[in-house]
This record gives C-alpha cells, structure tokens and sequence, in this order.
RNA sequence: GUGGCCAUAGUGUAGUGGUUCGCACCAGAAUCUGUGGAAUUCUGAGGACGGGUUCGAAUCCCGUUGGCCACC
C-alpha cells in the first residue's frame, strides 16, 4: 500500500474527465486506461507475451474461479500469479462478488450488468429462457456471505469478506477489491438495499483483512437507486480505500448508467475510479468523460471470439454498431483488406479480412488469437488517444470525432 | 448380364396411408459489458422422374433414370 499512489496529470477543463498515473507495486497505469479481463490467469486465446506486445499496462484476473481452478493455493505455492503466468504487469483482481450475480440472478434470469430485458435487447427475438425460466442460480447469499456452487461439479464453497481476502492475497495481486454483492437490474429496491448495507459491511471486514502489501478498492453498489447510490458513495468513500470502484446493476438503459456516474462522481475525492464491467468504444468516451479513469470488461474479447472486429467510424460497420464489423459475413469472403486499413496491429499488418472469415468458419484456433489482438489493440489504442486528448485539451473533439 | 437394396433441404439422415415432412451439420443475419459456456437467438431451403391404387400417396404398386452390393 505504501507504495500505492495515484497522481491526476491533466485535468479536462470542460469535464470531469482526467488523464493521470496510479503507481502500483508491479509498476505505473496511465490513466484513463482499459484492463483486459483475464478471469483464469490467461486473456482468453492471448499469452502474457502478447499482452506486452499489444501495449496492455495491467489485466484482471478473478478470485473465483481461479480459486475453483487451479487453486489459489496452488498459485501461491508457485509464486503468485505474476509468476504463475509469467506477466509483469500490474494486475487487478476482482472479489468474487460478482459472480453473486453473473452465477445468480443473471443466469436465473438471463440479463447482463445493463439491465436491457432481454425482450427489449432482443428486438423480438424470443428465447424459452428469457424472463426468468433460465438455468439454475448457483449462490445462495447472506449476511455472512456467498454460498457458490462450483461451476464445474457442484460442489459448495463459501465466501465471506475474509475468504476471499485471503484468495487475493495468496493471488498476489497488486489492486485487489473488496468483497462485494453485485445486484441485479431486476432487484426491487429493498433486495438493493439489503445487498449494499451487506457490502457495506463487507468493504469493513476487507479493510480489516486484507494483505496490506497489495492496493484495495471498495465497491460501490445501489443499483438505479438515487438516494442508495448516495448512501453508497458515501460509505465506501469514507473508508480508507486505495481506489473506488462503481459496480453493480448499472440500470436499464446507457443513459442510466451515465445518470448514476453523474451522481456518484461528483461525491468523490481524487483516489482512482475504476468502473466495474464495463467497455463497449461508446461507453469508454462517455465514462471517461463522466470521470472514470481505469475499465475492466470482457467486451473486447469476447466479441472478438464471435466474430465482431473493431473498425474506425466511417468504414462500414454492422447495421446497429458502426465500430464493428462481423467477420463472418458473406461479403467478406474475398475481401483482401486488413479489417481496419488504419490499424496498424499484428493481425491488420499482415492479414486479409478473407482470411481471418475463413480462420473463423473453419474454427480453427488462429483466429481467435488474431481477433482479440486486433480488438485489444484497438482498445488499447483509443486508450492513448483518449489520454493524449485530455493532455491536449481535445477531448470533447475526439470524443466528437467519434460518437459523432 | 442376373439378383437384391436404395432414392426425403447443399450434405447426412428420421418417420407416418390423412392438418404446414422431424433432426443434425450447413448457409445467412444478429446478440454479447467485474468471462460458466469457440455460447445463444432468429431465418433459409426438401420427398429423382412418369404412371397406377385410394376419398386421400412423400408413404403402397408398376415402369424409367441414377446409385450401391453380391454373383456370373
């Protein structure tokens, strides 16, 4: 901790937005800054190499499921994460407490952190699942703490503040969070607040236990609840955390979750913002603008597994996202271009939107290396180009630019 | 040449004398936000050809064509 420190550079002069440096143990963050999800100690198809080769400063890795698989004890024994997966870089981790949610309501339910119900997101596109007959909810949570069901064999493991203190630690992970209860957009305000006082009293018992040589963040959660979100903010930003961070249900809409960060924001002090799951290019200009300095989200990555591949504005795009294309189309089949002609990363410098769509319906394993290189870097790099705004005093042109 | 078997979507197959032929792959389009899931959703196209039996045939019968197997 004492070598945790977050120095703000350049203040944007028309926003909250602000370009800065968290110092961590395993080295420097610029600010605003995307995190890779890496939830098994591994950036899905990439290696650690890669991830220095793409420019990536940090990468999050996730306490449950690396305490089901290979063992948080295990990782310890071989030297901590950092060693286990031989990468440098800083790296976060996230509590477990998310996957109260992403293992609960949102499987039982079947919606993500924005709650779009499905039917709405869908556009009529109807599943037996949706609305509430989906798969069993695997936690079982209390006041002490989360009962999960182990994905792979059912079995019952319990975490409490403590519990997953102690799997962070022997993670060895440089920012760490605290134990927290992740909500969905379909909890009514009483089942919200009840989870938020509950992570309330976790964030204390974090705070208590943790490994004082790694950095912590607190959770804020509330929901799309005004007056729980300020209640939030105000507890979690009167604890001595390193860093805030924004989690749970982010309402239903975008223009929820931008109205949320423009009530939490302005209630908090200079320590770092990272927002929890989120980091589609929209919401990255819209957020950094609203004030948040660091991003974990699976997005990138995943999207790039399914075929969706980062392109500038203004060259092509699919019908509903003008940053993506899907490689999978037909009209890419002999297509010669790299997928972005202004991208310069690995897999735009030397290969053919036609081959990566036939890497990808030949399913062969190349291509989700590729793909999610490209996509990381592209990430990676609007990340530059957004701090470089704010040092420069355009960002609100950049962001212009292009949301359009 | 003789005998037998077979013919259903681009491919491989299921099934029944009676509303719009089931499935898989495939193809096309989409979804995905602190990663359970190389996942999910939607859409597409079908009974070789010619006769016959029957109220009704893709289904039963005959022939043609094509394929497969065995024997000579």
């Amino acid at each position: 901790m004492a070598e945790f420190k977050f120095t703000i550079t350049n203040q944007d002069a028309a926003s909250p937005a602000r370009a800065g440096i968290i110092h961590t143990r395993a080295g420097d963050i610029k600010t605003p800054h995307f995190v890779p999800v890496g939830t098994l100690a591994s950036v899905r198809a990439l290696d650690s190499a890669d991830l220095d080769a793409l420019g990536a400063q940090c990468a999050l890795v996730n306490t449950y499921h690396l305490h089901l698989k290979p063992g948080d004890k295990l990782i310890k024994k071989l030297g901590g994460t950092h060693r286990f997966m031989n990468c440098a870089l800083p790296l976060f981790s996230d509590s477990g407490g998310f996957q109260a949610f992403s293992l609960g309501l949102a499987r039982e339910h079947e919606v993500g952190k924005i709650g779009f119900f499905p039917d709405e997101i869908r556009g009529g596109q109807t599943s037996t699942k949706v609305g509430g007959s989906g798969e069993k909810n695997l936690t079982k949570i209390t006041d002490n703490g989360i009962e999960f069901r182990s994905i792979y064999d059912g079995s019952k493991h319990f975490f409490d503040a403590a519990k997953s203190m102690e799997i962070q630690a022997n993670l060895g992970s440089d920012i760490i969070m605290a134990f927290d209860e992740c909500t969905s957009p379909l909890s009514d305000y009483d089942y919200t607040k009840t989870a938020m006082v509950r992570t309330h009293d976790w964030a204390r018992q974090s705070l208590e236990r943790y490994d004082k040589d790694q950095a912590i963040y607190g959770i804020i959660q509330g929901g799309y609840f005004r007056d729980l979100r300020d209640e939030s903010t105000k507890a979690i930003a009167a604890m001595p955390f390193d860093g805030i961070a924004i989690g749970g249900s982010l309402g239903k809409t975008k223009a929820d979750m931008h109205r949320i960060l423009e009530w939490v924001i302005p209630q908090l002090d200079e320590r770092p913002r990272h927002l929890l799951g989120i980091g589609e290019i929209d919401d990255i200009f819209e957020c950094v603008q609203r004030g948040i300095d660091t991003f974990d989200c699976v997005g990138p990555t995943r999207i790039a597994r399914r075929a969706n591949l980062y392109i500038l504005p203004g060259s092509g795009g699919t019908k509903k996202n003008k940053f993506r294309i899907n490689i999978g189309g037909a009209k890419y089949a002999a297509d010669p271009t790299p997928i972005d002609e202004n991208c310069e990363c690995p897999t735009c410098n030397n290969y053919s939107r036609a081959y990566l769509r036939h890497l990808y319906l030949a399913r062969e394993l190349s291509y989700f290396r590729l793909a999610t290189m490209h996509n990381l870097w592209f990430v990676l790099r609007l990340m530059e180009n957004i701090r470089e705004s704010i040092k420069e005093g355009s960002f609100a042109e950049l962001k212009g630019k292009w949301l359009g």
